[in-house]
DNA sequence: CGTTGAACCTGTTTGC
DNA sequence: TGCAAACAGGTTCAAC
């Protein structure tokens, strides 16, 4: 389930880990998995692995032979999990990709991704510039706080559809959208270039307030989300709506969070967010 | 430019 | 218990 935070969480223990080590083998299980690059995989094998880092949703690794560095980009989708595991585990259906690893704390990391959706690109460093031009606009979580004004400013659209934007907003997907529209007391269907300038100011704080905490929290697992260690996150035990239709509101207002359909559900208080 | 709905997939939950 | 429908963290494309 990844969105930011779950990617987050994903490029530290990758980080923590399996920096440095070298690459030695790679194996595709299908090969539909990897949309761009399949025939350089050859060139990543005996690479060693010198950056990891997280963009939006997805994670970036950097694999370095001599001067040349080239990339993999691990979309996660829905279901893909990147796991740390040994040659000894058993092959487990939806692995896709499996790096066999030298010199770091981890044998082997598997790409596990039981719907397919999101995929791997193997790209060179224009490529992946471009990719990552392309793809994903500013991070939450660094974006300051004039641009991000602005942006909200330049939105005639909803500012729930603002928030999951990934060419805009990289990395917030529905449960954390839901999370922080609540938190700022905002209707999903809000018009983001009506929102006054306090309002986005409340916006802004809570985002990267709700995002660094699941981050703390080691992200959401509500079905199947596990760190690379297997490990669980615990965000959940905090989400106030998100699959909570039919509950009291949380702050207390007697009313009952709804869900609206349409686009993606929309969990939200109808006292405390107002059209 | 922005919104909507469908498509892409498999697995689990829900309801009859 | 059995079966079908509904639904799920995401992205992309076409149509309006």
């Amino acid at each position: 389930m990844p969105e930011l935070p779950e990617a987050e969480v994903v490029a530290r223990q990758l980080q923590d880990r399996v920096l440095g080590a070298t690459l030695k083998d790679c194996w595709v299980g299908r090969p539909d998995i990897v949309r761009q690059g399949l025939p350089t995989l050859d060139w990543y094998q005996g690479a060693r692995l010198t950056t990891v880092e997280r963009r939006g949703k997805s994670v970036v690794l950097g694999l370095s032979r001599g001067q040349e560095t080239r990339y993999l980009v691990a979309e996660l989708g829905m279901t893909g999990l990147l796991l740390f595991q040994s040659p000894d585990d058993s092959y487990q259906k939806h692995t896709h990709l499996v790096l066999s690893l030298d010199g770091g704390l981890e044998p082997e990391l598997r790409y596990w991704n039981p719907r397919r959706f999101g995929r791997i690109y193997l790209l060179d460093r224009a490529g992946q510039e471009r990719f990552l031009a392309k793809r994903f606009g500013c991070d939450p979580l660094t974006v300051p706080w004039d641009t991000f004004r602005q942006v909200v400013k330049g939105r005639h659209g909803r500012v729930k559809a603002l928030l999951m934007h990934q060419q805009v907003i990289a990395g917030i997907g529905n449960i954390y959208a839901n999370e922080i529209l609540y938190r700022a007391q905002l209707h999903p269907y809000r018009i983001a270039s009506r929102l006054s300038e306090q309002t986005i100011r409340r916006l802004y704080a809570v985002m990267r307030e709700v995002l660094q905490d699941a981050i703390l929290e080691g992200g959401s697992s509500v079905r199947d989300f596990i760190a690379p260690d297997g490990s669980e996150g615990h965000y959940q035990k905090r989400h106030l709506v998100y699959d909570k239709a039919g509950q009291p509101c949380p702050a207390g207002c007697g009313k009952r969070i709804r869900r609206l359909v349409g686009e993606r559900s929309s969990f939200y208080c109808p006292s405390c967010q107002r059209k």
